[in-house]
DNA sequence: TCGATTCCATAACAATCAGTATATATGCGT
DNA sequence: ACGCATATATACTGATTGTTATGGAATCGA
């Protein structure tokens, strides 16, 4: 294996940053959709032409992939944290409060990436659609093993069950989602989710 | 203003049945989306030539709002009647059941055309996703209506608010939309009703 | 049977789609 | 200074997008 330290560089050195282009990629996706968005749309947004966005990424589908990790790893990072609550309410409330924040931040788009990507249903896109919900999938595991730890722990009913409560949690926030973007306010985000708590599960 | 009856019909009669292409188109876009569906995959379904469609329906748009109407009142007529059970419960649980009967029939496409509809977005999509966006927030306002009913039954707790709990109800249906456009089962969705029920406040 | 009228079918329209071929520019080691 | 390797810029590819023009076919009232 060989490290990713800065190699001789043989040719003639890329022009733009890579990570900076595929931020400006995610911002794009992000905000047209998988299919909505151009591959003008993107080389306009990222600065660079086609050509380059080819070299550096492989292609649309590559790009998609890679701008994914990005979002998870920057926008989802509260899901890392919400799980570190020390009770199952406390994981509750921090998705659904960082779900907000996410979605309606002033220098994003509105919306999830996921819930975007996978409800938009061309056929091309089959395998975006398999990549979203595959991480969905891991995601939801975390959260059901989560909750599994808080019954050990006596903070959630017996009669509770970890994976439905997960699944239940998982489509207030994909609502939440939906909601934002279709011009949904941060005040109405924050209704659903005093509802919601409102009405979580006590031991 | 011209009656709908049969007219002279005057030149040469058309060659297939307007309703019957048109809830063809309704499950183009319900399977493929606004966006996804191209005019191929619309004639294609409906079995008609793109000038007759063009003539029968004006344009993609137009279709598509057309085919939203007849969604609407086909295959959301069980929201109506959810209105119209006697608690608010029995309202909310009408609404979660209905929606998993209608998202995950087998000779339909699943999910829900609104929720997919309103998550693509694409530019040219934008009257699209206003449409869409007006016809839930009318259909909430009815919602908002009839838990304000049920709570001068005493059939709510003070503390809740009629807006706050249609939103709370609306984001897990669009949720339960989601994952069933997701491949979910229906044994996962009744998990979601069953768990959201055991929340639901008592007054 | 004759317009008049409306429909269907084929083919074309300009625009856009994702992806690439070609040519030129820039850096490296030698 | 030379070749090698890589990046960029322009222009192009074939396919598909939504939409429409054209020509023939079918049904009417007269």
């Amino acid at each position: 294996m060989e490290s990713t330290a800065p190699l001789p560089a043989k040719g003639r050195p890329r022009e733009f940053c890579v990570d900076e282009a595929l931020s400006k990629a995610l911002g794009v996706f992000w905000a047209k959709g998988y299919e909505g968005a151009s591959m003008a749309d993107l080389t306009d947004a990222m600065g660079i032409t086609k050509p380059s966005l080819y070299a550096a990424f492989g292609n649309k589908e590559a790009l998609f992939h890679k701008a994914l990790d990005l979002y998870e790893a920057e926008k989802l990072a509260y899901t890392r944290e919400a799980l570190k609550q020390p009770t199952a309410r406390g994981v509750a409330e921090h998705f659904m409060r960082g779900a907000i924040e996410a979605q309606t931040s002033t220098c994003d788009p509105k919306g999830c990436l996921g819930v975007i990507s996978a409800a938009a249903c061309g056929a091309e896109a089959e395998s975006i659609k398999a990549d979203v919900i595959a991480r969905r999938a891991s995601s939801q595991e975390a959260l059901i093993e989560r909750f599994r730890q808080a019954k050990r722990d006596g903070d959630l009913p017996d009669h509770v069950e970890p994976e439905s409560l997960t699944l239940y949690l998982y489509a207030i926030l994909q609502g939440m989602a939906v909601q934002s973007g279709s011009g949904a306010s941060r005040a109405e985000l924050e209704r659903v989710v005093e509802t919601s708590l409102m009405m979580w599960p006590t031991a």
